[in-house]
RNA sequence: GGGCCCGUAGCCUAGCACGGAUCAGGGCAUCAGCCUCCGAAGCUGAAGAUCGUGGGUCCGAAUCCCACCGGGCCCA
């Protein structure tokens, strides 16, 4: 976009200017604290001077007098200063930057992305065990994930979003122990959503009947074998559940806007031979070893050089562990192993209208390939990254280097806070609590969703007392699940978040609906107007205020924030700009007439920009994932 | 025992990657204002900060380095 090209051409100022005074030519350029000084600056000439032992203001104008011979040959630049500190201030060339920055945005039905980078990216995220419905730390995963997805893909770059279903592990065949071995029904009650019932009747009450009857676990060895088996009456009737609860989890997924490409199974990658072919070749180049003596006597284990411990992967029984699934599963995203499955079409409507796919272990007859990526990042929370090192470790022993392709994106969990853990049941000693899917110390997100939407619909009906129910319930929707993912989304991966129930049910200040209620606003201003969006440069010229100075240059910098975004696979980047912009065009409406504005080539310049930067907070809205209404 | 993360006003948080400008940004809550004017889910103002502590590097440190304290997590 226009402001980075503006960049671009003062860092080359800054880098020719500091190279004729024989420095190196870092460009350093940022932005001032206040625009007062300038557009853009450049503290080089404090660096030089004080290399030079001279004055930084001496050298800044000395830097300032052959920058400005230059400054005639860019597009944006239209002047450069000495600041007695030692900076350089440079100003946009502003009617100029307007009009083309209007026009660019308001040419594209995608402003801010960028051509295509040829990189395939896998991102997998949300991978909920099939067994309970999801909770709100499994919420900071997908909507991390998902929003990362988009912001790549804005990017320039192809991802195929995975999602990985353990449907063979121990949380799966406690719910089938509690259909089988404790005869609980396997129809919910009515009003409850199949997940829901499994995770938080079933699951809980066969945890809770393991206490008192040891016996019980022995059957959840017998279901679990069976299911590693993969044939039988336990194995087909584990599938169909499975499978039930798996549709009850997408709905949710679905509707807080997530969408992926491909389903991956547990079950599947156990039966496809990967491991086998993986662990062959780590046997052969002696990265595994049989342990003969010591607590960890006949199994196979990882060594870790640098540590001294061990991680086993194969136990004595020859069962294996949960990393070593993880191994082929990785090996497989960045094509290190040959790909053993088939794609078939996975019934369902996403919200996005893509199609999803679920890997078989038949070839079939569609023609599409997953895995292979360029790169694969697992958006994984912060307590598995201690399993993850393990994995990138080995796949550099399968191949030099291959761990440069595979990132764990990690982020903190979700903890309950005390109010909140108290209103479930549970005494805290502390100001907040970990969940626990075991203890039933959770928030699924249909509930906090059904509070956001109560809430929502009173605040939605109170401003439009004549619209219909329906126009209401879809406006009441779209504002609960922005205020739900953004509040997920805003937060650093690194700090957990303590999560409230009342006071998540929070629509002012910083948080999605004033995003949704600022898009509002400014389309408000286009539906109300007798003029049209349109600017040239003689009224290009006449757009001097502060307010749609700044503004114009804001909405200028999306590209910039997804930059940074895809760089270090941090989606709070889109927040975080979608908010200062927000808060730009908030300024405008509050401070510039546009409608009532009597010079109508000047209305009309400012009805273009209000036009063009709605058009970027509604990309940035798309980047998180975030529906919005033209009325709320 | 080893490792990872967090610590910024009453509370939540941005800035830390790449150190820079005597305003360290926001939000919630509090107080005082703004709807005959494009939507008040908004805006303006006031008040509120030993940037966990101590040391170091540097012309310059919330930001980099070291140690320690407090909290969370993981591995054994």
């Amino acid at each position: 976009m226009k402001f980075r090209e503006f960049e671009e051409e003062v860092g080359g100022l800054v880098a020719n200017a500091t190279k004729d005074l024989g420095h190196d030519a870092d460009p350093e350029v940022g932005l001032p604290p206040n625009p007062s000084y300038g557009d853009l600056s450049s503290p080089v000439a404090i660096r030089i001077a004080s290399k030079e032992g001279k004055k930084p203001a001496e050298t800044a104008l000395r830097l300032a007098d052959r920058i400005t011979a230059s400054v005639g040959k860019t597009s944006y630049v239209s002047s450069v200063t000495a600041h007695p500190g030692g900076y350089l201030n440079f100003t946009l060339k502003f009617p100029q930057f307007m009009l083309d920055s209007i026009g660019e945005i308001a040419g594209s039905d995608e402003p801010g992305s960028s051509a295509p980078t040829g990189a395939s990216i896998a991102v997998e995220h949300t991978n909920v065990n099939p067994n309970k419905a999801l909770h709100v730390g499994h919420a900071r995963n997908l909507v991390m994930g998902d929003s990362l997805v988009r912001i790549l893909r804005h990017a320039g770059n192809t991802v195929q979003a995975l999602n990985y279903i353990d449907d063979s592990g121990a949380q799966v065949a406690d719910v089938i122990v509690g259909f089988k071995f404790l005869g609980m029904s396997d129809d919910p009650p009515a009003g409850t959503k199949f997940d829901a019932y499994c995770g938080d009747v079933v699951y809980s009450k066969v945890n809770s009947e393991y206490a008192k009857d040891p016996k019980l676990k022995e059957k959840q060895s017998l279901v679990l074998k069976e299911i590693e088996r993969g044939k039988g009456e336990v194995a087909e009737y584990t599938r169909k559940i499975v499978d039930r609860i798996l549709a009850a989890q997408l709905s949710t997924c679905w509707r807080i806007g997530a969408s992926y490409d491909l389903l991956n199974w547990e079950s599947q990658i156990v039966h496809s031979g990967m491991w086998e072919n993986v662990f062959e070749k780590l046997k052969r180049d002696d990265y595994v070893k049989l342990e003969t003596e010591g607590e960890n006597k006949g199994c196979w284990v990882i060594p870790d050089s640098e540590t001294g411990e061990q991680k086993v992967v194969v136990r004595s029984d020859g069962t294996t562990v949960y990393v070593a699934k993880d191994i082929p599963y990785a090996a497989w995203k960045i094509g290190l192993v040959e790909d053993p499955f088939g794609y078939e079409v996975y019934e369902g409507r996403q919200p996005d209208g893509r199609a999803l796919y679920t890997s078989r272990l038949e070839k079939s007859k569609v023609k599409i390939n997953f895995g292979s990526a360029d790169l694969a990042i697992s958006v994984i929370d912060t307590r598995q990254s201690y399993l993850q090192r393990i994995v990138s470790k080995v796949l550099d022993k399968l191949q030099a280097g291959a761990s440069k392709r595979y990132r764990h994106r990690s982020y903190e969990v979700v903890a309950l806070s005390k109010k909140t853990a108290e209103q479930l049941g549970f005494e805290i000693s502390g100001d907040f609590a970990q969940m626990s899917g075991r203890k039933g110390l959770y928030v699924n997100v249909d509930s906090v969703l059904a509070a956001l939407k109560e809430r929502a619909e009173t605040e939605t009906r109170k401003r439009n007392t004549t619209e219909s129910e329906d126009w209401v319930q879809d406006v009441a929707e779209a504002v609960a699940v922005a205020a739900f993912r953004y509040e997920l989304l805003k937060q650093d991966p690194d700090k957990m978040i303590v999560f409230d129930i009342e006071d998540s049910i929070r629509f002012d200040g910083d948080t999605g609906p004033y995003l949704l209620y600022t898009y509002a606003r400014a389309r408000r201003i286009l539906a109300k107007s007798t003029g049209r969006p349109s600017i040239d440069i003689a009224s290009a010229s006449k757009l001097t205020k502060r307010e749609e100075l700044a503004l114009g240059k804001k909405m200028s910098m999306l590209d910039i924030a997804v930059g940074t975004a895809s760089e270090y696979f941090s989606p709070k980047e889109i927040a975080r700009y979608s908010h200062e912009l927000a808060v730009a065009i908030n300024d405008y409406y509050e401070n510039v007439q546009v409608n009532r504005e009597e010079d109508e080539a000047l209305r009309d310049a400012r009805l273009a920009l209000v036009d063009a930067s709605s058009k970027v907070l509604a990309q940035g809205l798309r980047l998180m994932g975030i529906g919005y209404r033209d009325r709320i």
